[in-house]
RNA sequence: GGGCGCUUAGCUCAGUUGGUUAGAGCGUUGCAUUCACAUUGCAAAGGUCACUGGUUCGAGUCCAGUAGCGCCCACCA
């Protein structure tokens, strides 16, 4: 052996573990039941970074476990297209290049994405190899894939058939920078302090007015009515006929129980098109309120030319400036107010409710043929714990974050992306197409309609959110490759980030057991976000950024997955800095050097070594310590089994029985032609025992330590012929 | 406005059905070491487990409350 580990060498041995073939469980011979993780496809639009390594580790501990242990091993890797997070990054990328995002033509841009998603799609695999990542190859799947889409189309087409999938016109979250519309769950709020307006608006009979609050005065000309709370002290006024103070046109004064009598001055004006509460309200008194209505604002954010004198003004300017045209009608000063307002949560910029048709998901409605909602479904396997979470508390998350669920808006007007599978027909030339409002929902692409056979038909524009798609991941996975599916789902465990519990963890529990009948996988772990010494979340503004790989270059790649694995529970956010990585490169070199000590002048043994009861006791030490990690990582407790083996291997194996054994191997009896045979024996016997225990230690510390592990094996005397990898060795 | 979580050694954290004297890593201090490894070993110092009360033979662990911190969710204009 070498006299130092030499981290280079890990690209070969992990070319030697790819190339024998063992990654693909069919290569496997293993009496066991298929144990199966589907990787969390990596978004394809950037390098690994260090919560990349973190899934790396834990997941590649499990399977490399056990491959070991007597199962067929898969782990099934990919890579995420990441539609809107995708065109964000290359819309930056294009900003600093000084290109328009949205000057290049819509065909041309998605080519450009490709290639960048491409790009960056084959650089991620090689980090992940860096990283040790065992998983096979030969099943990767990347959501762009045509027997993905197949698999998503009909899914969509299914939802569609049993009523849970509809178009509609109502208010949804538009984000005026992305030019596209974002679901509930991509919106964050943002605390703001804006002006309370207080607008009077006489009534028509000229019996005096009523006095409304409101933080938007700009959109006052598209008001159509006004609405108080049955016992506010507006009630009176209810019937009659108000003036807005910008069109002068009448508007009915109506009640709605939506109002609260408390807040402001009990008195709300409605703006459907520009306010979701207001559209709702609208929607319930579409026959009083008689005026239809309109919209002032662009997609843009800037008012339209229905906005009158506000015309062309950003939001925000326009609100200043109705403000000055208004003063004569406000009934007092206006006062700060503080609010929680929406925005992107990638931008930032404010969200402004926009009317537009949009398909959208039922989530808490039956199918039209019975059956369960897709809420219902999850929430079931989630209390029946056929699905189990990872810390425990998760699924106290997931249970409120169910309760409350919206239809959901899988519309993006984005061009990276799935396109939703709907041809419209313009035609509408006989019943049967008009029932369906010229909606045609296909699998294949289409050259007329198939209801009336008009030819005057065409394609929707507007794909998929992401996680519409993604949500099928564990299914669709497994469904490209015959048999598979069969083998290998339900998956055992899916291991990811806590942030992406509702976006991501949710949908796919909700649409395997839809597609499937059954649960996607039996176990939730979710880890947290990788933070620095000073519990800081890692940015590039801040410099404290880990890269993985960079970090691997110095210290290889087992100290930085060492690091990650130990000092943090479930659902934690581990605490990583450059010290820690040291600390265990020094464990790298430790195992290192106690190998080094056990096979130098090593030899077969010449005769059956004869154990004094110390060794026996030491042997029987090791064999519990193995146990121990065994049941820690089957209870996906990887901490502790990492703490374990660690623990073990550095202060009781290098410090005491290797210690100890020094004086018999080195004993001055081998001197002394009396005692010398005995002293032989006994020398032989520390040896002996020496090795067991290094052998049974590479082995209990590979899943977390592939390199080093495996570079030693390649050194050992008594390693199996087969293979002559540890990656394969029985456990 | 609702909910969840955290508070244990100087620092970062473990402590999974309540059970001897509360642990690890890093850091600190002292000593050792040409002998696999200074990327080392041995040893030491360091904790009223946030606070208050309760359940119990027994509480870091269970219950209630208080304080500080963090996070998630939410269409009151």
């Amino acid at each position: 052996m070498d006299i130092r580990y030499d981290q280079s060498g890990e690209d070969a041995i992990y070319a030697k573990w790819e190339k024998s073939g063992y990654f693909n469980p069919d290569n496997l011979e293993r009496k066991g039941k298929p144990f199966t993780i589907i990787m969390p496809p990596p978004n394809a639009n950037g390098s690994l970074h260090i919560g990349h390594a973190l899934f790396v580790t834990l997941q590649d501990i499990m399977i490399r476990y056990y491959r070991m242990n007597g199962r067929k091993a898969l782990w099934l890797p990919g890579a995420d297209h990441a539609g809107f997070e995708t065109q964000v990054v290359y819309n930056k990328k294009l900003e600093k290049e000084g290109r328009s995002f949205w000057e290049i033509p819509k065909d041309k841009l998605y080519e450009e994405i490709k290639e960048f998603t491409l790009a960056n799609k084959q650089y991620m695999e090689s980090q992940l190899r860096k990283l040790g990542a065992s998983c096979d190859w030969s099943r990767e799947k990347f959501t762009l894939d045509d027997d993905i889409r197949e698999v998503v189309y009909s899914t969509f087409k299914k939802l569609y058939d049993d009523g849970l999938i509809y178009r509609a016109e109502r208010p949804v979250n538009w984000c005026a920078k992305h030019q596209t519309t974002l679901s509930d769950l991509e919106i964050k709020y943002e605390e703001k302090v804006d002006k309370l307006y207080y607008v009077k608006y006489s009534l028509s009979n000229g019996n005096g007015f009523i006095e409304v609050a409101t933080t938007r005065p700009e959109t006052i000309a598209a008001d159509i009515a006004i609405a108080v709370h049955p016992k506010s002290k507006w009630a009176e006024f209810v019937g009659a006929k108000a003036l807005n103070p910008l069109t002068k046109k009448e508007m009915p004064v109506i009640t709605d129980d939506a109002v609260d009598p408390d807040f402001g001055t009990g008195a709300l004006k409605i703006t459907p098109y520009h306010d979701s509460t207001d559209f709702e309200i609208w929607s319930r008194h579409k026959k009083e309120i008689e005026l239809e209505p309109i919209s002032v604002i662009d997609r843009y954010g800037k008012m339209d030319p229905s906005a009158g004198a506000l015309s062309g003004l950003k939001v925000k300017d326009a609100r200043e400036k109705a403000a000055e045209i208004l003063k004569d009608s406000f009934s007092r000063e206006p006062e700060d107010y503080n609010h929680q307002v929406s925005v992107c949560y990638k931008c930032g910029t404010v969200i402004e409710p926009r009317v537009m048709k949009q398909w959208f998901v039922k989530m808490t409605d039956k199918p039209n043929k019975g059956g369960s909602s897709l809420r219902d479904l999850a929430v079931r396997a989630v209390r029946s714990k056929k699905v189990r979470f990872v810390s425990s508390r998760f699924e106290k998350e997931f249970m409120r974050w169910m309760a409350d669920l919206r239809d959901w808006n899988i519309s993006r007007q984005i061009v990276w992306g799935i396109k939703i599978p709907v041809w419209y027909c313009d035609g509408q030339d006989n019943d049967v197409c008009r029932s369906k409002e010229g909606i045609i929902v296909s699998e294949s692409k289409l050259q007329k309609c198939p209801y009336c056979g008009s030819e005057n038909i065409r394609a929707e524009n507007d794909v998929f959110d992401t996680w519409f798609s993604s949500g099928q991941w564990p299914f669709a996975t497994l469904m490209s490759k015959s048999g598979d599916f069969k083998k290998f789902y339900p998956t055992d465990v899916m291991e990811t980030g806590w942030d992406i519990l509702f976006f991501w963890v949710a949908r796919m529990i909700m649409f395997g057991i839809y597609r499937t009948g059954k649960v996607p996988f039996k176990t939730v772990y979710l880890h947290g976000l990788v933070r620095d010494k000073d519990r800081q979340k890692m940015s590039k503004s801040k410099g404290n950024v880990v890269n993985p790989l960079e970090v691997a270059e110095v210290y290889g790649t087992d100290a930085v997955r060492m690091s990650l694995v130990i000092g943090s529970a479930a659902g934690n956010d581990p605490v990583i800095s450059e010290d820690k990585i040291r600390g265990y490169r020094n464990f790298t070199t430790k195992i290192w050097n106690a190998a080094r000590f056990v096979l130098m002048d090593y030899a077969e043994p010449s005769r059956k070594p004869s154990f004094t009861a110390r060794d026996k006791a030491d042997l029987k030490e090791m064999e519990k310590t193995k146990k121990d990690v065994a049941k820690h990582i089957e209870k996906l407790d990887f901490n502790h089994a990492a703490e374990i083996a660690y623990h073990y291997f550095w202060h009781s194996f290098a410090d005491k029985v290797i210690e100890e054994s020094k004086e018999r191997i080195k004993s001055d009896d081998l001197k002394d032609p009396s005692r010398r045979k005995f002293a032989e024996a006994d020398a032989e016997a520390a040896k002996e025992k020496l090795i067991i225990i290094l052998s049974e230690c590479l082995k209990m510390l590979h899943p977390f330590m592939p390199f080093v592990t495996e570079s030693i094996w390649q050194n050992m005397p008594n390693k199996t012929k087969k293979g002559n990898m540890l990656m394969i060795e029985p456990w």
